[in-house]
DNA sequence: CTTAAATTGCAACTTAAAGTTGCTTTAATG
DNA sequence: CATTAAAGCAACTTTAAGTTGCAATTTAAG
């Protein structure tokens, strides 16, 4: 009743790195899909074919283990266009903000920051990651932008990105639609040009 | 060692109509604090002066209970202003969806929508909730508007809700800052007339 | 190939919170 | 004041999370 020798065997169990891999990215998955609140460590075991004894061994509670796998996410996503001009940098950025919003890291971090008033530490955090991606490209892009004096005077530049950011967050996450090519460049040009028909400008 | 005579006698237990608003007021109250996920009915009872069973048997599941909260609580906010000018109507939209972001109802609301991928029902009361003012209002305006001939040609109307709504949901649930007049003539005016410096228009 | 060390699996257990039940007490109504 | 419906209360059951001791497995070393 042996199995039969030209079989190949099962896969062992994974060990080490290619354990915390595998829980990792579990575990990233299901924050992107429930949120934190309801991510359950045995269920991410069953999920992965994992013990959940082996998970709390590693990390003893879901914080410490979220922060280990945003941690582990993070940085993958550095996306800084320079296209030469503002529309075609923010058209860069919709796209690169709308794929970020769409990935798994992109959606557990943005799930955390919305609805988890909860966990100050997981929190932090998720404000590191989305950071990384808002704050470095974004602002450099609207600078360079003023430098050229490509911006309106007096301008609150954040403005912009909040306006595009939010609207593909609204899209995302309220309408459930992901952002296609046409919707974002609408929506940049929407930004750049606005919505008043040409013979109404003073 | 009874109570002195002359001693207001402690409020007695509510009943019926004063229960129900009492235990609805605070269950909505809970959720826009910590989410679906998060609220306990039992917590509620506690917080309420109230035992936890007189909750259960009004409200068998903690949906039914949330349900009839949301269904309480809509259709107080039908905010559909009318200045005779895009830009006006724009700017009382825009400080009427942040009224209602920022009231516990709303928070509610948009905390179920951008976070609780989980309960279908709860989901599509949400919807309807948000959807009651964020529908009829704004559209009423573009519509006018653009019969007015006051919008671009081929501009799909729809973006310039997301993005005011976008950028508040942005600036409440992200950055945790409420909106103030200042912003929100800014954002307007960005959506209205554009980012770009005069010179450069065509 | 054998053995030693570390890591995971497993099953049984403890804990904590949600939800239930039977019964008592309170408040409103006529 | 008596009747009745609704809420309080305490003890219980259920469910899921988290813990522990030990057996089984993988890996690496000799």
């Amino acid at each position: 009743m042996s199995p039969i020798p030209s079989q190949k065997k099962a896969d062992p169990q994974p060990r080490g790195d290619a354990f915390i891999r595998l829980v990792l990215e579990a575990a990233l998955l299901q924050l992107a899909e429930v949120g934190f609140e309801r991510l359950s460590i045995p269920e991410i075991a069953t999920n992965v074919g994992v013990n959940k004894t082996s998970i709390y061994r590693r990390w003893p509670t879901k914080t410490e283990l979220i922060q280990e796998a945003l941690k582990e996410a993070m940085g993958h996503a550095d996306l800084l266009p320079d296209t030469g001009g503002l529309r075609g940098d923010l058209l860069a950025l919709a796209s690169n903000v709308a794929a970020f919003m769409q990935s798994t890291i992109g959606k557990a971090v943005v799930k955390i920051l919305l609805a988890e008033s909860g966990n100050p530490a997981v929190r932090e955090l998720a404000q590191m990651a989305y950071g990384d991606t808002a704050k470095h490209g974004p602002w450099l892009i609207l600078s360079r932008a003023k430098t050229r004096g490509d911006l309106k005077e007096g301008l609150e530049a954040s403005l912009i990105l909040f306006a595009i950011a939010g609207a593909i967050i609204h899209r995302l996450f309220i309408e459930k639609r992901e952002s296609n090519e046409e919707f974002l460049t609408q929506l940049v040009d929407l930004v750049l040009s606005g919505a008043v028909a040409k013979e109404q400008r003073a």
